[in-house]
DNA sequence: GTGAAAGCGCTAACAA
DNA sequence: TTGTTAGCGCTTTCAC
């Protein structure tokens, strides 16, 4: 067994509570607390967990829950939040939902159990299920905006604008959107900013897609051949590299025959052929700022009740090679 | 605050121990048991971990630590291992160490004082200092064979041959291998399957790669063609879709003017351009062995001491589109 | 089969 | 500034 505080106390003459407070930064006396720290640094005194959660309770852990572990897209962000978390010296707990509202309700039970906050990442739950989960403690939400709870978004609406008026100047007039899960949040958030881009001449076809995924896309790109369109504008990265994949199969170039968008800027998208053009979202960032706004909220905790307020991060188009000109 | 077993015992007409021993499982009467278990649902008792971790010294949790979260090919483990842990109860705490070696020490002091057990997935430090960090609590190594360490490793050997012959078959002579990161386990025995893999008449070329990654493909393709090889193995698929992408813009046709076999079958494999030949290794089946081997260590800690022996699973070459016929 | 009592390691009043 | 006391919620002897 390692080392406790009352081994410490014992050996460096004090009692408990003040190794305790010099560990902690009490008020204690310079002296004491440069000889308590060396006598606990010769020991290797380190605090035990449990103990201290039972008397303080809180576990000094955070948890994030995202859909999928192997969508690269959360991948990236959650790289972002456990950096931030590293910096601040907490545990992260990683989990996933497979997509599926029944595991997430029971993850999130589940992660509360040992955490002292959450990070909710594109949530598929409906608004008042959710705020009645995130009742259970303080919770950042990204990826999607819930009533009443902080959140980390991307501009959806610029990233749109900005691909569309890429695709007018090239001379594209009809545009094929590839959309995203049915009653996905971001999926809401985009074809909103597909509608309020007027004004720039495209007519805007939908095509539906039932999951984010290659796959979809593939099922996709047949679709999308049929509407007429010349560019398609894919709910994200997975789609439009599936879009890709079946265009290059049934011989229709891109960018020559038909343009592709695609969002989000996963690291695929420069390695697939060709280099897609894509709506690039903070991913990294946007999860070191939600861990950083649980972090706070969490410091504070009780102090204050001053909520964070939603931070909205801007998207860019990335332009690269599966774009070009319309041809005649 | 919720429920404390205390509340249980009294909502019961019971002592804390009775409701203690219910709930775990110990010698009670089954009338009383079936009160207890009935109040405590309706009080919607959960056990604080905190007490029973510091009474029990055991966590409940279980840490898996990887390279790089970004990198698919670790995520599909993580999928295997969690859904084990998932199945087991166990909470699993996933972290990554970034590929450095300091931070991995770093990351599994800081595992170990939060969980009961470690998944170790393709670990950087030497033989002697994981076995040193392996001492600390129960430990199992995943793509790497440490003295002494229970691991779950593929069969990298009869993967590297059946490139070999399928290659071999097409017509091939001249092979070249780009190799993974210097010091890499799995590389050192994909290079020993490839120096063993005799009598097919096919010589073998070493072209280096600093990291496996896609750059590193990017970058080793233009050497590849300096060799004279008309086929590559790559060390992992990432690094074989960068080959990919450069031959592309050099104009070298695949596999008409050159195949490429990679290692690993990521999903990206199947989504990049040709689809990639590639040797795949059932990732998530060695997640989940390892935490299966991890949870049965946990639960005879101390029993037997008889050791899991280490794991092979196979490997099997998936024939895609990037390899073909040599061409005179 | 059940209860009483002790204590895991720590922190937080409260005294001194 | 420091020590004493109490107790977080649970499991586990040890009696009964």
């Amino acid at each position: 067994m390692s080392a406790t505080i009352t081994d410490v106390a014992r050996a460096a003459g004090v009692s408990p509570s003040t190794v305790s407070r010099a560990l902690g930064g009490g008020p204690v006396n310079d002296a004491t607390r440069a000889t308590i720290v060396r006598v606990a640094e010769e020991l290797g005194y380190r605090p035990n967990r449990a103990a201290r959660e039972l008397i303080t309770g809180r576990t000094g852990t955070i948890g994030l829950l995202v859909p999928d572990l192997g969508n690269p897209y959360f991948s990236e962000i959650i790289k972002g939040a456990s950096s931030r978390a590293r910096a601040g010296a907490l545990p992260i707990f990683v989990s996933d939902t497979d997509e599926d509202v029944a595991r997430e309700r029971e993850a999130i039970a589940s992660l509360r159990a040992t955490t002292d906050g959450l990070l909710l990442v594109s949530p598929r739950g409906s608004d008042e299920e959710l705020a009645a989960l995130a009742a259970g403690g303080p919770t950042v939400v990204v990826n999607r905006e819930v009533p009443g709870l902080p959140a980390v978004i991307s501009d959806a609406a610029s990233g749109i604008a900005q691909a569309l008026q890429h695709l007018g100047a090239l001379g594209h007039t009809r545009v094929a959107y590839v959309t995203g899960p049915h009653g996905s949040w971001s999926d809401h958030r985009r074809r909103e900013g597909l509608a309020s881009a007027t004004g720039l001449g495209i007519e805007i076809v939908h095509v539906p897609a039932a999951t984010p995924t290659f796959h979809s896309g593939v099922l996709a790109a047949d679709l999308v051949l049929t509407t007429g369109a010349t560019a398609v504008i894919a709910f994200n990265d997975l789609i439009a590299i599936g879009v890709l994949d079946r265009l290059a199969a049934r011989g229709v170039r891109v960018p020559h025959d038909l343009s592709v968008v695609g969002h989000d800027d996963i690291a695929m998208a420069s390695m697939c052929s060709p280099h897609l053009t894509t709506i690039a979202v903070p991913k990294e960032r946007m999860g070191s700022m939600a861990a950083d706004m649980l972090l706070r909220t969490l410091d504070r905790r009780g102090a204050s009740d001053d909520r964070d307020p939603s931070v909205l991060l801007p998207s860019t188009l990335i332009v690269r090679d599966s774009t070009g000109e319309v041809k005649a």
